[in-house]
DNA sequence: AATATACACGAACATCTGTGCGATGTCAAG
DNA sequence: CTTGACATCGCACAGATGTTCGTGTATATT
């Protein structure tokens, strides 16, 4: 899949069209909004974009065009369509520019990740990362937040066994499934020694862990690397408190 | 604004359309699915939501319509409308049904709040409700999940003077401007003996005021009520790991 | 030189689509 | 009963809209 400028000014144009009024353009307007002074040519490219996946068409309908915002984000074009303003978040981000009116809602592409279960002292994690039908819970992200995100799951926690982690009871957790962790990662890992599952940053030191916990006022622990397996990194974690 | 049954099949039939196919239907489409023979009626009716407010329409433009979520939901149109699975969540919420198919990406409404500042110890929070113009970062949430959105603000935690509400350095804390607190409920408060602004549960015994730490192994503080000013009710906590 | 391929142009065409208008039916107020 | 507002219907029309087709222009391949 190789773009040309012209795709992509047609993908920017589509996505700015539809942000702003919240239906497609036709074929005319992509033409004169990207210098295509012809509608088969803008029919050509478009052609090009829905091949690629990037596009879904409604043949033979006015306006029946629609972004797969999946595949472009796959593609890493999100960054290069989708406009600075207007950018969304689930936890945090800057907006760069100013805002208009700020009662404006709009909409925003998201993707749901299962619970998979609870987080809690004594329990090892129960996460069969194959299981994610049996999840009854799901909660939505934001795409434009996460990358990776076939591999994130969610943890509920239970109970006060985190909050060394400053992670309170039913807090929910996210997490991306991974084994090894890079020093300094927040990770959630089962301790063989302790029975625990826990929430700490990670540092491998010889054959050593060390485990820091969030909150700077609980101490260090330490552990044989043989004892500790990581779980998942903490990506992120959501308090809703009403 | 009083809806006939035709007006809220129409408003339902271009909900369900929209989210299935990403743009919106034309009029003889609406008829035939909401058992319009004439054309001139859907406009009729369509002049209608929109004189209500309800709609946005662009004269002349095929397909050129499309749901006002923010009004609707003031109208508390919302559950009427709005498919009940695919409800979508910020934080965290029980998705009831069944999910066909996990990687389905949907759209949800969303809404921004300002970020109007920090919070940190030593510091009054500076948040002058009426200035969220000046807010250059926004928090978007998404709108199914808080109510009273208008009072909502956003406060960056600075430095690790929250660690006892299990607040970190970096996390992001959702407010409702309030003055008032209800018992246990987990407020900003300035305390003017301490010249600190502190996240903890409030509780107003007598003319005493105790603060209690999210953490339990904190202990309480007492002040008198007259030293402790509530800034507003947190809502929400979040921390975005990466 | 001949051929193939990718990209672009413009005109013609058949639908699609929103709008306007006159006519009809209903129902409560006068 | 009459009137008028409201809701509906059918239909014609102009403009919009996606598609098709013949053509032109590079660039690479054979």
């Amino acid at each position: 899949m190789n773009l040309s400028d012209r795709q992509m000014n047609i993908l920017r144009y589509i996505a700015e069209f539809v942000e702003e009024r919240s239906y497609p353009p036709t074929i005319r307007q992509i033409g004169a909004a990207c210098d295509i002074s012809s509608t088969s040519v803008v029919k050509y490219n478009l052609n090009k974009l829905e091949t690629d996946g990037l596009i879904l068409r409604d043949p033979e309908v006015s306006r029946g065009l629609s972004l797969d915002w999946a595949k472009l984000d796959a593609a890493g074009l999100l960054p290069e369509i989708q406009k600075p303003v207007g950018y969304a978040v689930n936890g945090a981000a800057t907006r760069v520019a100013e805002r208009v009116n700020r009662a404006t809602e709009r909409v925003v592409s998201f993707f749901s990740v299962p619970v998979l279960g609870h987080i809690a002292a004594g329990e090892p994690i129960q996460v069969d990362v194959s299981d994610y039908d049996s999840a009854d819970e799901w909660i939505d992200l934001n795409q434009a937040l996460y990358r990776d995100r076939d591999k994130l799951f969610a943890l509920r926690v239970q109970g006060d066994s985190m909050v060394d982690a400053s992670v309170l009871d039913g807090d929910i957790v996210i997490l991306r499934h991974q084994e090894k962790a890079e020093n300094g990662e927040m990770v959630a890992a089962w301790i063989d020694g302790l029975g625990e599952t826990t929430l700490k940053h990670f540092y491998l030191e010889g054959k050593q862990v060390r485990l820091r916990a969030a909150n700077p006022n609980y101490k260090d622990m330490f552990f044989p690397a043989a004892q500790v397996s990581v779980k998942g990194r903490v990506v992120s974690v959501i308090r809703q408190l009403e």
